[in-house]
DNA sequence: CTTGACTCTCCAGTTACTGGAAGGTGTATA
DNA sequence: TATACACCTTCCAGTAACTGGAGAGTCAAG
């Protein structure tokens, strides 16, 4: 019979550590002497502690040990913990790696810029929107704002025409980049309406986003998307869908300084 | 201005994380209403959020993220707490393939015999501990007893001769395996005494040590040493020094079947 | 008999939230 | 106008696996 400190050196754990096994009842001290409270443990326990000082090695939560400590435990069912450990552990060591790759990525950006990035992409999961939409091909980039104007009026008009109700900002969805430019204006809508007057009703998709905000007029735009875009790629993501462009301040006629929008590009691994 | 839940859902991070971060001082709501205490948070604060979402990204704790979005951080106090990052990720992932690899071989391990091993190997560290100890070559390993008695018997002698106390159960350290086996019978003692009759004194060095604990005689004891030796291999550790067998529960003239042994050998990753 | 090492229990703190209760607010509908 | 409901508030408890400390009792040596 050891005394907690003794039995603590000798499998090196920490005394503490044993009282709290003791306390939540994974590894109990052998005998408790009544008088003075001691515990006291034996060499017939050290093969359990030592089991379970593996487990733990492996990573295992304290409960999942608890159980595979049960001496009832099929081989299959141990198979099948482990296994599932392993799993976990991968995806984890394929978390981790990305992880890394983003901190590379943000240092190489301080190296040559000198200071913390101006813009910052995040993920996330946008919900899925009722919309209704108009889609028109933009000819040249001159007539982007003549042409957004017209297709949002569109919608306004028909939405009020079926008494619909408005439910958040105007989002704009870019199609077929290149010399086909084609731009999608949507609004979001409560309940659904009927179509017609060239004005579709949809819902946008839930998906996953690389997002980032910008503040201001159009003119810094295109060097947003191109930051975006750049950290897809290094990020080793590729773009699945059309990009959308949230309206969230945005009043036409109004102070371009104060516009808010937000860039937003469907993405997956690749 | 945005309610919480508006503000939550355009950022996708929970309601209850916001307030969080509210009452932390980590992201503050930009207006509170007194009548209602209801939180308002505005556009203008979004990039200080998704800054925020981009370093937890990385893996950085809030505190972490307190002190990088303080505005007056240099370009290399942000350049070093990402390097630190970067190299405590990569231990991380070091770590985790390690682990990985011991699940794997316990798997093998169940896949072969069908059920948990009946040994387990831990690693542990040894705290440094001052012996006695004497030392011979054993010619045959028929001979092994009785050489071990004699040593034992001559380091005891030598320590009472010298007032010696003894500080825990006797341990022998195995020397030149092969055609040259050397054993050296040791006992900690809590005090120095002077060397003579063949008795050396030394401090047995702090080491990493994989460790297996066997219950009973020594004719199962071989097993153990293959057990123990595979694992090590199996797990790119190599041995770095003489093996120790610590002597747990042992009484010369004693029933085996009550002996505890336990075997150490140091090592250090490959 | 004292000293120092050791043990006991109980409580608080760690991280980054999450869930729930009890109660107040704002808006759309009957 | 009443009411349902969605939303907001604060406060409290719980998570995992310990760690640290206070205050009090125990044990062995000198």
């Amino acid at each position: 019979m050891l005394k907690i400190g003794e039995f603590a050196r000798l499998v090196d754990v920490p005394v503490k550590t044993l009282r709290y096994y003791d306390e939540i009842g994974l590894f109990k001290s052998d005998y408790i002497d009544e008088q003075t409270g001691y515990r006291f443990y034996s060499f017939e326990q050290l093969p359990r502690l030592n089991r379970l000082l593996a487990l733990k090695d492996l990573g295992l939560s304290l409960s999942q040990i608890d159980q595979m400590l049960q001496e009832d435990l099929s081989a299959e069912q141990l198979r099948d913990m482990l296994l599932q450990k392993q799993v976990e552990l991968e995806d984890l060591v394929r978390d981790i790696r990305e992880r890394i790759a983003r901190v590379r990525a943000r240092l190489s950006l301080i190296e040559t810029e000198d200071k913390m990035p101006d813009y910052e992409v995040v993920i996330k999961t946008v919900e899925p929107i009722l919309v209704a939409s108009k889609q028109e091909a933009i000819p040249n980039v001159e007539t982007i704002g003549s042409v957004m104007d017209r297709l949002y009026n569109a919608i306004v008009g028909h939405i009020v025409k079926h008494k619909g109700q408005f439910a958040g900002p105007g989002l704009t969805l870019w199609h077929e980049w290149g010399e086909n430019l084609q731009a999608e204006a949507t609004l979001p809508i409560k309940k659904s309406i009927p179509e017609g007057d060239g004005v579709k009703v949809q819902e946008l998709p839930s998906d996953q986003m690389a997002c980032l905000v910008h503040h201001g007029g159009f003119e810094e735009v295109p060097r947003a998307y191109q930051l975006i875009i750049q950290w897809i790629e290094a990020n080793g993501y590729e773009i699945t869908g059309p990009n959308r462009q949230v309206h969230l301040q945005f009043s036409p006629g109004g102070n371009p300084k104060d516009y808010v929008t937000e860039i937003q590009f469907p993405i997956a691994k690749v």
